[in-house]
DNA sequence: AGGTAATGATGTAGTACCATCACGATATGG
DNA sequence: CCATATCGTGATGGTACTACATCATTACCT
């Protein structure tokens, strides 16, 4: 049972080391986890509305207002009306930006290749399977505490 | 290469399901994240003084004061004079906290057998080898980070 | 059409976390 | 005994987020 315990100590430490890196990495920017995971999502989802970013992220509007606020400042995002919803702002990655992003994406796939280096070949598809079980299985772990918390919302109607 | 960066993502998937089921648990109390972290410290290296707290916890002493007093305010821990040094405060657990870390630790340890029970047997001995190669692999890549600006510091000195 | 409700963004106010600078009190080494 | 380092904390500022209220715009409904 030890090593069973193990596991999950080491994937909680493997979290840590991540935005540990992360922080370090943006030191010196005004990026911060919060404003990146904007940048990443405008990177995935192409331009959209602050409203449409705060639903993805889930986040309240209020917050992606402050957040496009400072990516704007900085020059990484621009605000421009919406064709047709004179009430909405669209929000699109600047060109400068965009190519900061994919020097991320690159990064990432870097690291993802050291890390899996250091595994043994003959283990990497069971790791794989066994790191797609555990993700799904705290998902659904997730969504039941979810539901149960809408319901007594809910119950209170 | 696709499945590899799968791997990653995963990864950083479990950590924010993790901080987020996390944060859920612990609404209502007055604890959060980085309180959660003393008592967790406090529970592992026994009463301390906030010098050493903040050494281990890796954040300033400043904050170490605005943490402790929270969790004072709330009656999880307990300030007492340094014998010897004047100077000191000696930050201990009061009884009721320790109680609370010791359910804190069970749920943990079945938290763990359940995402583990997700995995196919056959997968785990090779899912615990890749999972600690992992881990090993990016402790030395952020011991080098850290080195690398240690020496920077110097250099300017 | 006309009124009502929903929606998109933002102002205000408040909580929490973290960092840095400065300071008083105490300890310690020469 | 004095210079210096250490321990805790006040003050201040930045970031991340929330809830509530406001205002313009749009959608819906009879």
């Amino acid at each position: 049972m030890a090593a069973a315990i193990t596991v999950l100590d080491r994937l909680l430490e493997i979290g840590e080391l991540f935005q540990k890196d992360m922080a370090r990495a943006f030191s010196g920017t005004p990026l911060t986890p919060a404003r990146t995971r904007v940048l990443w999502d405008l990177a995935h989802s192409g331009p959209s509305t602050q409203h449409a970013l705060a639903a993805r992220l889930e986040v309240s509007p209020r917050n992606i207002t402050g957040l496009v606020d400072a990516l704007e400042a900085g020059g990484y995002v621009t605000r421009s009306p919406h064709p047709t919803d004179r009430r909405a702002i669209i929000v699109s990655l600047a060109a400068s930006a965009e190519q900061f992003m994919h020097q991320m994406q690159r990064e990432h796939a870097d690291l993802t290749a050291d890390l899996l280096g250091a595994v043994a070949p003959a283990d990497r598809p069971a790791l794989e399977r066994g790191i797609d079980a555990i993700a799904a299985r705290l998902r659904e772990l997730v969504a039941v505490e979810e539901a149960r918390r809408a319901d007594r919302v809910e119950a209170k109607a």
